[in-house]
DNA sequence: TGTTAAATCTTGTTTGAACAGATATTCATC
DNA sequence: GATGAATATCTGTTCAAACAAGATTTAACA
């Protein structure tokens, strides 16, 4: 956790100001709180759906894609599944069957842990390493994509903004 | 939609820089894009939570609340099935069910539109309005203390950089 | 006017999430 | 080493979301 001191000259054009209060039609100015939790909401689905419509040719949610990528960044290294739900974005309560079905596609395989026989070992497998290979240049140039809009200040700020609210 | 440009010095201390790279435990750095993208979903999904858990003593999902509050914008102004799924947040496939959930709750009405007859216009009962009435404190404060982390000026800034994005 | 298309909502089905309880293994303590 | 508590995972159930197909009413128009 580091400390530092970045000063910041913004200029922003406010464009589309107005965008949340166009959808919900409302009369009165709300809250700026209130305005900036609908605004994430907002944000996330339109996220999500572009995220899912790319994974989509490939029958994969996205938890089940972050959790694959998750296992490669191990390179090899055991992960048991409390590993894996406390790196997951959306806490889940059933890890188990999401792995479940990564196995059934055989991107995954589970072993028993034979320290801690309470443990489950899990690794990505050559099939899921190779869907990753595929999924990577397609879920860049998603991501990029859905952050085309701001330059990298821009963005560099906003992850700021969002790390101090979490 | 107006077209404004504000000029905006910001000064921001940048605390928790490396929060995403901490839960994730990835060894290199990141794309800002995908960057981003995670840390969007992860406020997204923080902010959900501590809403859910303002809402659940009155057994209302975040979705119905919203409606509801959609609603009473109204003023008893008729609504459309349509017309709710137009601004809902997070785009849903089946508001009817949705709206069900609500009418067993005796929190709205539904009346088949006479003018056309395709369409079912919805009302907020009285005692919708009340249970609004006891959430609006809560939620505000719920509200409040999301986004307690950043000034009004941050905020706006957020808000700003969130609607480039969408 | 009769047929087809469009708009609007509903229903059925399948899949995923939330929650609680069950199971299995290990650890700590006597 | 027997017992109870803690850890780690799995399973059962219930409820919500996603998707697609169906039903009803209106609109278009030859």
């Amino acid at each position: 956790m580091f400390e530092q001191i970045f000063i910041i000259h913004l200029y922003i054009q406010i464009l589309y100001m107005q965008q949340l209060e166009d959808i919900l039609k409302t009369k009165q100015p709300m809250p700026l709180s209130r305005k900036t939790v609908l605004n994430v909401f907002h944000l996330n689905s339109i996220i999500k759906d572009k995220l899912l419509l790319s994974l989509k040719p490939y029958d994969l949610s996205i938890e089940q894609f972050n959790v694959l990528r998750i296992l490669r960044g191990q390179k090899g290294q055991p992960v048991n599944l409390q590993d894996i739900q406390d790196r997951m974005i959306n806490k889940m309560s059933n890890t188990t069957r999401l792995v479940d079905k990564l196995i059934i596609k055989g991107y995954v395989e589970r072993f028993v842990c034979e320290n801690n026989r309470r443990k489950v070992e899990i690794f990505i497998t050559e099939t899921g390493l190779k869907l990753l290979k595929n999924l990577d240049p397609v879920v860049d140039e998603t991501e990029k994509s859905i952050t085309a809009a701001l330059n990298a200040e821009e963005l560099k700020i906003l992850n700021t903004l969002i790390n101090k609210l979490k």
